[in-house]
DNA sequence: TATGAATTCAATTGAATAATTGATTACTTG
DNA sequence: CAAGTAATCAATTATTCAATTGAATTCATA
């Protein structure tokens, strides 16, 4: 195919990794792969499609060099290829809000109690960890949470929040995290928690750009380890 | 169109300008307009395609929010609408480069050049030029040199080296470069020199790369400035 | 070895894209 | 104002892509 120009070969390769990444699906099961490495039915299930469809959304993202799997016993485990992929697709979203009007329509619309909110940088998060002044809430499911999360992190599902408020300390300001930077599990979360008289905020970010960013992660089978390349901890038990 | 759930509706202007990436000719455009600002027809020339059909992909890289477009006269003046534009394109290029074999094949087969012949880091080149100890050569056409070009470099273009070889000092290493990693321009500049006994090195990457990282450009109308936003100096004065 | 579960494959339909052609719209200049 | 230039628009055709359905693999376990 086409090796006349070299160059106009090489624009071709990016194309198709671009292009792998054209599809709305497609970003959402990136962002689900982005939390740790997950069986094919699971983000299936998660991400609303069929499991034929998944799978095929999966297999081009592959081919693109987006994701690899690896097979273990009957399922087949799809992971994000590369630290890499969380970049670009920070990148990709920078220029959405930066240069596109529906984007920005949309951010002040669902996302823009952002400036009332006042999300927290990483490093910030990060300073208050240290000195123990903050409870960090993660409200992604348990299944997400156990793959990784945040050093110390307390896991309440946003919709059982309600119902366990008092598993967090009234005293202390909290500070909620979710898939990223479009979820809006931590914006309501932050609301919830304000109604009912909390110091809450939230992470400017979620768990993938922390771990992306080479921060401290745990995981739900034991210790805390520094910033490894996530071993393949999915617990998805489903059915 | 879909605000019933936000963060899909975030997604699917992802994929808006996932998908205007998604092109090998507006990658070579994107490129092209790295070096600078530049009229329909001038990007149609230099990519190889109809005006109608660049026009068309302009347009939608346009609406992508990749480009901008301001009119002059009769011409329609097209750049990259943002630095993060360039940021984009490399992290796409990381992600082709690293995971498909495709391209890493391209690479072997008409890049690696790559480990013979030595590329120089920006900074290394940076040091170089303060030292006084390099003959910097740009080896694009004059427009996109006269659009701006790393300061103190001499242009001759590719085709015209083997004529005008005498105008580059025998005595000092030089260091080529061009529009970007995948031009061929300065492999071939590289090994011309060195057949001709050159101490010859490529940058490596290109101009625009040069430009995004806010070193020092500068143009031809006139004073040399530290990193300003490029002045619309598009001189293409054609046929 | 038979059963069931997880995933992929194959074939279909409808939709979106890309390139081409020729016509049309702005603008400049004589 | 007329002529010419630069860019865009409109309509066509061939191609690629997405989602669905149902069948076919592959593996684990009884």
């Amino acid at each position: 195919m086409s090796n006349e120009n070299p160059s106009a070969a090489m624009f071709a390769q990016f194309a198709v990794v671009a292009r792998a990444l054209g599809h709305p699906h497609r970003l959402a099961l990136m962002q689900l792969m982005a939390q740790g490495e997950c069986a094919v039915e699971t983000l299936a299930d998660r991400a609303g499609l069929t499991v034929a469809n998944a799978s095929q959304h999966l297999q081009r993202l592959r081919r693109a060099g987006l994701a690899t799997a690896r097979k273990e016993g009957q399922r087949v485990l799809y992971r994000l290829a590369d630290g890499a992929v969380v970049d670009l697709l920070g990148a990709l979203r920078r220029i959405a809000e930066n240069n596109l009007a529906e984007a920005r329509q949309l951010i002040q619309t669902y996302f823009d109690r952002r400036d009332s909110l006042e999300p927290l940088t990483r490093r910030e998060l990060r300073r208050l960890m240290r000195a123990g002044e903050v409870t960090v809430l993660d409200v992604r499911s348990p299944e997400e949470f156990a793959a990784g999360h945040l050093p110390g992190a307390i896991n309440i599902p946003l919709r059982e929040l309600e119902r366990r408020l008092r598993m967090l300390p009234a005293s202390q300001r909290v500070v909620a995290y979710c898939r990223g930077p479009y979820c809006v599990f931590s914006y309501e979360a932050v609301a919830l928690l304000r109604e009912h008289g909390y110091d809450a905020r939230r992470l400017e970010d979620g768990y993938p750009e922390w771990k992306a960013a080479r921060m401290p992660v745990e995981a739900n089978d034991g210790a805390a380890r520094p910033s490894a390349p996530a071993r393949a901890a999915d617990t998805a038990r489903r059915r």
